[in-house]
RNA sequence: GGGCGAAUAGCUCAGCUGGUUAGAGCGCCUGCCUUACACGCAGGAUGUCGGGGGUUCGAAUCCCUCUUCGCCCACCA
C-alpha cells in the first residue's frame, strides 16, 4: 500500500508538477465565478463579498509587491468563499496613462522618433495594439500564484464600458460646477510634457544652493547703483527672467522706505517695482522675495493679489524661451540663453551674475524638492490652463464616512493620516497634456466661440451655431478612471445593472499605503458622490516588501524579487504562506533577493510538511472510503482522538478570531462598531494558529500515536482513519485559503464518501466548531507532560534512542495523582510509542519499589531505572521546588491580604489570585508529602 | 516646519483591553537517516523587552522624557 502511494506521491513536494493542474481544474470547476442573483442585496440567499482588484498597470509585470497583495485578497477571497459568501473578486488593468504613454515613446525614441513625428492617431493605436498583445501579462501571472479572480469580469480602465463611466461622472461633476477650467501655477513635468496633480509630483530632500542676488535700486533718472538695492535669495535663479516684482512685508523696517520704488532686474534688465506682501518672511534669507508669478505657486498667489503681469520664460520641455504669443510684453529671455536647458541656464545665468558684480553669496541649502513620480525628473511650477475638480464638497461625505466608522482603515495610524488629508484636501488638476487617455469630453466652438460644450456623447456640429468644433486636446488623470473602480467594474453608471446592485458597496479594498491618497481616498469621495454610498466598508493597508538593509523593492534598484521565479523554485504555496505567516498588520515583509533559499524556507519546510503528513495519512489511511465521523460511536474515541477533536475546536475557534467579522455587524449601510473596528485581519495570527495545529499538535502528537492503530490488523483502526480523516480534512480547510493548490491536491485524495466527483476544496465549506471535548482532551494532556519528561530525563542521561526503559511513578501513599496513575497505565502504548518507556506506578516506598525494579528488570533494567529515578537528586529538587513555591505562596497571600489589592483590582483578577492561592498550598502541600515521603528515610 | 510609527532572542518579527514562568520562524548547540518527512525528529542554549523617570498591588504593555531609526504631509523664497 504505501509503495502505491509512493510512486503516486513523491516524498518532497513538486509544486510545478500540480499546480497548473490544479487551477485548471479549479477553473472547469467555475469555482471563481460569482453569481449576482445568489445576492441577499437583489434576493438571493448569500452574503456578497467583494474585493476589486488594484488594477495593476496594464504593461506591468508581476513583482513582489503585487506578489503580497494579490495574496492578501486571495486569502480573503478564499476564506468568504468557503463561509458561504458569494464572493467576487473583479480583476483588471489600468490603461496608466502616463506610464504606457513612456513605454511607447521609449520604443519611439530607440528608433529616432517622437510621438510627434508619428502623430496622435498613429501614435494611439500603436499602443492600442501593444496593449492588445502585451497588455494584461500580468493578470496571467496572478494565475501562477493561485488568485482566484472572476476572469469573467475582467476589466480595463480604458474599455468602452468604463470610458462611459468616466465621461458621466466628468459630465455630471461639470454640471456640479465641481469641475471647472483653472489658470493657474499648476506642477509641470518637462520631460513627460504633462501637467501634474499634487500627488504625482514627489517630495524630496535635496542639497541645493540658495543664491543671494542684488538687484539695484532704480533712480528717478533710470541710474542705478550696485552698492545700493535689494538682495533677493532664490534657489531657483534662472527663473528671475519671469520675475516681475521684489516682495518685502509690510512690516519690515528695513525695506519699508523702499516700498513703491523700484529696482532693476539683472540680465533682463528690466526695471521690476517693489511690493508688500505678508507672504514674506522677514527672518528668512535676506527677507526679500524675487517674485515669478508664472514660475511659482506663492509667487502667483502674491501676482493675483497685486495684478502683477505673469510672463512665462520657459518652454513646456524646459528650456529657456517665452511664449509664442505671450504677449506684448518686453523681450525677458537674452538671445544667448534661449533654448538653454533650465539647469544650463541656471549656471550661465549665475556666472553672468556673478562676473556683473550682482551675485552677493551663495549658501548650501536643505530643501525638498519636487519630481515626477514616473520619471523623477524635476518637477517645474508653471503657469497653464488646466481642469480642476474642486475636493472639498467631495471630501466631506467621504471624511464624515470615515470618521463615523461607515469605513475603517486598518492599520489604525492610518486613519488619522487620511483625515489629516482629507481636511487640507487642495483641487485635483485632472488635465494631463498626453495622448494616452480619457480625451476630455469638452469641445469648443470654432466659429461662435460660445461657451464650451461638454457632452456625454460626441460633439461634432456646435449645439449653437452649428459650427465646426473642436474637441480638447488634453486627457484626463489615469485616476480620474480609477477612482471610479468600485462602481464601474460592476456597471456603473448602469444603476439597474444586477452586479451593481448585488456587489455594491464592495468589502475591502488592500492595497499598499502608497496609494491612500492617490487612489483610495478618492474612491471614497466618488463612491459617496455618485453612489451615495461608501465602496467598501475596510481598508486594509499592508506593508511593502523590502530587502534586508530595508530598502523598498523596486526595479531601479535592481533589488526585487520575481514571484514567478519563487513560484518556480518553491511552489506558490511556498510564496504565500512566507508572505502572509510574516503579514503583520501594516508591517513591512523583508525578503532578500540574493538569497530566494533562505528568504522562502518558511513557506517551503511548511508545504514539504503538510504534504508529507498527507503522504503518510493517504498511505496508512488507505483507499477505502471512511465514514463521516458523526456516524461512529463516540464513545469508542481514545484519549487522543478527543484531544486533537478538542484541538481543532481551538485552533478553528482561534483562526476565526484572527480573521475577525466579515463585515460591520450592523449589517449592510451599518457602521463598525466601536469595539470591532480596529479588530480582525490579523492575517499571521490565523497562519501560525493553523500551523500549530498541523504540524505541532497532529503531526507531532495525533498522527504519532495513532500509528500502531492504523495497522491493516489493529482493532481500533476504523475509529483511528475516521478522526484522522476528519481531523486532516478540516486542517486543509483551514489551510486552504493560505496554501490553495497542496491543499486542494490532498483533498482531492481524501477517501470520503459522498463526494461528488467534480467537487473542490476551494468551495467546500470553512470548517465550524463541533462537539465539546475538552474534559478527555485534558487527560491527554497528562500522557504528554508524562512523554514529555520521560524524553528530557532519556536526553539528561544520554540515554541511546532505542534503549526502551521502565520508569517508576511513585504514588506511595495510592491517593495522590490516583487519576494520573489511572490515565498512565492505560495509555501504555503511547507512551511505549513516544518516549520508548514503560511505565509501572508504584505504591511502595521508593526504596521498596527500586529494590523490586532492580529484582524484576534483570541487568538492563538497573542503569537506566537507577539514573532515571536518583533519590538524593530527587530530593533536594523536591526540597528546592517546595521553598520556591513557599515564597511565592507568602508573597502572593501577602498580595491578596492587601486591601488596596482588593479594593482597586478587578474582581476577576482578584479570583484569579485566590485561584491561583488554591492551588499552589495544594500543589505546596503535595510537594511537602512528597518530599516527607521520598527523603523521610533520609 | 507639522503629523505618525518603530525600538522585544544572533536575524525577521508576534505579544490585541496592564495579570501565572515574554513566544514563533530562521539561525545556533547536542543526539538521531525511529518503515510520512534530514525541507525532518527529539532535546537544549540565548532576552537589563532602547536609556531614564513616573502611575499601579502588579508594567514589554499606560504616562513623561531622552536616544536612535523609519514613514507621511508641507505655500523652507
Amino acid at each position: 500500500m504505501t509503495s502505491r502511494i509512493d510512486r503516486e506521491l513523491s516524498p518532497l513536494y513538486e509544486p510545478g508538477s500540480i499546480e497548473p493542474e490544479i487551477y485548471e481544474r479549479w477553473i472547469a470547476a467555475n469555482a471563481f465565478d460569482a453569481h449576482a442573483g445568489n445576492s441577499a442585496r437583489i434576493g438571493g440567499e448569500r452574503h456578497p463579498f467583494t474585493i476589486v482588484i488594484p488594477p495593476p498597470n496594464v504593461t506591468a509585470v508581476l513583482h513582489m509587491g503585487h506578489g503580497l497583495d494579490e495574496t492578501v485578497q486571495d486569502v480573503l477571497m478564499r476564506w468568504r468563499r468557503m463561509c458561504g459568501d458569494e464572493a467576487l473578486w473583479v480583476p483588471g488593468t489600468d490603461h496608466a496613462g502616463i506610464a504606457t504613454q513612456n513605454v511607447i515613446e521609449k520604443q519611439l525614441a530607440a528608433e529616432g522618433k517622437t510621438r510627434f513625428d508619428v502623430g496622435r492617431a498613429a501614435f494611439l493605436s500603436r499602443t492600442e495594439e501593444f496593449v492588445r498583445v502585451t497588455g494584461g501579462t500580468i493578470l496571467e501571472q496572478l494565475r501562477a500564484i493561485g488568485a482566484s479572480c472572476d476572469w469573467s469580469r475582467t476589466a480595463y480602465t480604458l474599455s468602452p464600458a468604463l470610458s462611459r463611466a468616466v465621461r458621466e461622472a466628468f459630465v455630471r461633476l461639470y454640471e456640479k460646477g465641481l469641475i471647472y477650467r483653472g489658470h493657474r501655477v499648476i506642477h509641470w513635468c518637462s520631460r513627460c510634457l504633462t501637467s501634474l496633480s499634487d500627488e504625482e509630483a514627489e517630495h524630496e530632500e535635496a542639497t541645493g544652493t540658495l543664491y543671494h542676488v542684488r538687484y539695484p535700486l532704480l533712480g528717478a533718472d533710470g541710474s542705478f547703483d550696485t552698492a545700493h538695492g535689494l538682495t533677493v535669495a532664490t534657489t531657483r535663479p534662472e527663473t528671475l527672467l519671469g520675475d516681475v516684482a521684489v516682495a518685502v512685508h509690510p512690516d519690515d523696517d528695513r525695506y519699508r522706505h523702499l516700498v513703491g520704488r523700484q529696482v532693476l532686474l539683472p540680465i533682463a534688465d528690466l526695471p521690476i517695482p517693489v511690493i508688500a506682501d505678508g507672504y514674506t518672511d522677514p527672518a528668512f534669507g535676506t527677507g526679500v522675495v524675487k517674485i515669478t508669478p508664472a514660475h511659482d505657486h506663492n509667487d502667483f498667489e502674491v501676482g493675483v493679489r497685486h495684478g502683477l503681469p505673469m510672463p512665462v520664460i520657459m518652454t513646456g520641455a524646459g528650456e529657456m524661451g517665452e511664449e509664442p504669443g505671450g504677449g506684448a510684453a518686453p523681450r525677458r529671455v537674452p538671445a544667448d540663453l534661449a533654448g538653454l536647458d533650465r539647469f544650463e541656464a541656471r549656471d550661465r545665468i549665475v556666472s553672468a551674475l556673478d562676473a556683473q558684480g550682482f551675485l552677493v553669496r551663495r549658501e548650501t541649502h536643505q530643501h525638498s524638492v519636487r519630481h515626477c513620480y514616473r520619471c523623477h525628473t524635476v518637477v517645474e511650477p508653471r503657469l497653464s490652463d488646466q481642469w480642476f475638480v474642486k475636493m472639498a464638497p467631495l471630501a466631506a461625505p467621504a471624511l464624515e464616512g470615515v470618521r463615523r466608522g461607515d469605513i475603517r482603515i486598518l492599520p489604525e495610524r492610518h486613519h488619522a493620516v487620511y483625515i489629516n488629508w482629507m481636511e487640507n484636501i487642495r483641487d485635483w488638476n485632472i488635465s494631463r497634456q498626453l495622448w494616452w487617455g480619457h480625451r476630455i469630453p469638452v469641445w469648443y466652438c470654432e466659429q461662435c466661440g460660445g461657451e464650451p460644450i461638454v457632452s456625454r456623447e460626441d460633439v461634432s456640429a456646435c449645439p449653437s451655431c452649428g459650427g465646426l468644433v473642436r474637441q480638447d486636446e488634453d486627457v484626463l488623470d489615469t485616476w480620474f478612471s480609477s477612482w471610479l473602480w468600485p462602481m464601474s467594474t460592476l456597471g456603473w453608471p448602469d444603476t439597474n445593472s444586477e452586479d451593481l446592485r448585488a456587489f455594491y458597496p464592495t468589502d475591502v479594498l488592500v492595497s499598499g499605503p502608497d496609494i491612500l491618497f492617490f487612489w483610495i481616498a478618492r474612491m471614497i469621495m466618488s463612491g459617496y458622490e455618485f453612489m451615495g454610498e461608501r465602496p467598501f466598508h475596510t481598508v486594509y493597508l499592508h506593508g511593502i516588501a523590502r530587502d534586508p538593509s530595508g530598502r523598498k523593492m523596486s526595479k531601479s534598484l535592481g533589488n526585487g524579487i520575481d514571484p514567478l521565479d519563487v513560484v518556480r523554485l518553491f511552489g506558490a504555496d511556498a510564496l504565500r504562506y512566507t508572505v502572509i505567516a510574516g503579514m503583520g498588520m501594516g508591517v513591512d515583509v523583508r525578503l532578500d533577493p540574493d538569497d530566494l533559499e533562505k528568504s522562502f524556507t518558511p513557506g517551503r519546510n511548511f508545504a514539504t510538511k503538510l504534504w508529507n503528513i498527507g503522504r503518510f495519512l493517504l498511505g496508512s489511511v488507505g483507499r477505502e472510503l471512511v465514514a463521516p465521523l458523526g456516524s461512529s460511536d463516540l464513545s469508542r474515541l481514545t484519549r487522543a482522538d478527543a484531544w486533537i477533536l478538542d484541538r481543532l475546536n481551538v485552533a478553528i475557534a482561534e483562526c476565526d478570531g484572527a480573521l475577525g467579522a466579515a463585515r460591520p455587524t450592523a449589517g449592510d449601510g451599518g457602521a463598525w462598531r466601536e469595539e470591532e473596528r480596529f479588530a480582525g485581519l490579523r492575517l499571521n495570527e490565523y497562519t501560525e494558529t493553523a500551523r500549530r495545529f498541523v504540524w505541532n499538535e497532529l503531526a507531532d502528537w495525533y498522527v504519532e500515536t495513532t500509528k500502531s492503530r492504523l495497522a491493516p490488523d489493529a482493532e481500533d483502526r476504523e475509529v483511528a482513519r475516521s478522526v484522522l480523516v476528519h481531523v486532516f480534512d478540516a486542517a486543509l480547510r483551514l489551510l486552504h485559503p493560505i496554501v490553495p493548490f497542496i491543499t486542494e491536491s490532498l483533498w482531492q485524495r481524501l477517501p470520503v464518501s459522498g463526494r461528488s466527483p467534480d467537487a473542490v476544496l476551494a468551495t467546500q465549506r470553512w470548517p465550524a466548531r463541533d462537539g465539546d471535548h475538552a474534559e478527555a482532551g485534558r487527560e491527554f494532556a497528562v500522557v504528554q507532560e508524562a512523554v514529555m519528561a520521560i524524553r528530557q530525563l532519556r536526553a539528561d542521561h544520554a540515554l541511546p534512542p532505542g534503549r526502551a526503559v521502565e520508569v517508576v511513578v511513585v504514588s506511595p501513599n495510592g491517593g495522590d495523582g490516583t487519576n494520573t496513575a489511572r490515565v498512565l497505565q492505560e495509555e501504555d502504548a503511547t507512551l511505549r510509542r513516544l518516549a520508548r518507556a514503560s511505565v509501572r506506578v508504584a505504591t511502595e516506598t521508593p526504596r521498596e519499589a527500586a529494590a523490586h525494579a532492580l529484582l524484576a528488570g534483570g541487568a538492563e533494567l538497573v542503569m537506566p531505572l537507577a539514573g532515571l529515578i536518583d533519590l538524593d537528586k530527587e530530593c533536594a529538587r523536591l526540597r528546592q521546588e517546595r521553598a520556591q513555591l513557599g515564597a511565592q505562596l507568602e508573597a502572593l497571600r501577602g498580595r491578596l491580604a492587601n486591601e488596596r489589592f482588593t479594593a482597586k483590582a478587578p474582581p476577576h483578577i482578584v479570583e484569579v489570585e485566590r485561584e491561583k492561592e488554591r492551588e499552589w498550598s495544594q500543589r505546596h502541600a503535595q510537594l511537602t508529602s512528597k518530599v516527607k515521603s521520598l527523603c523521610g528515610a533520609h
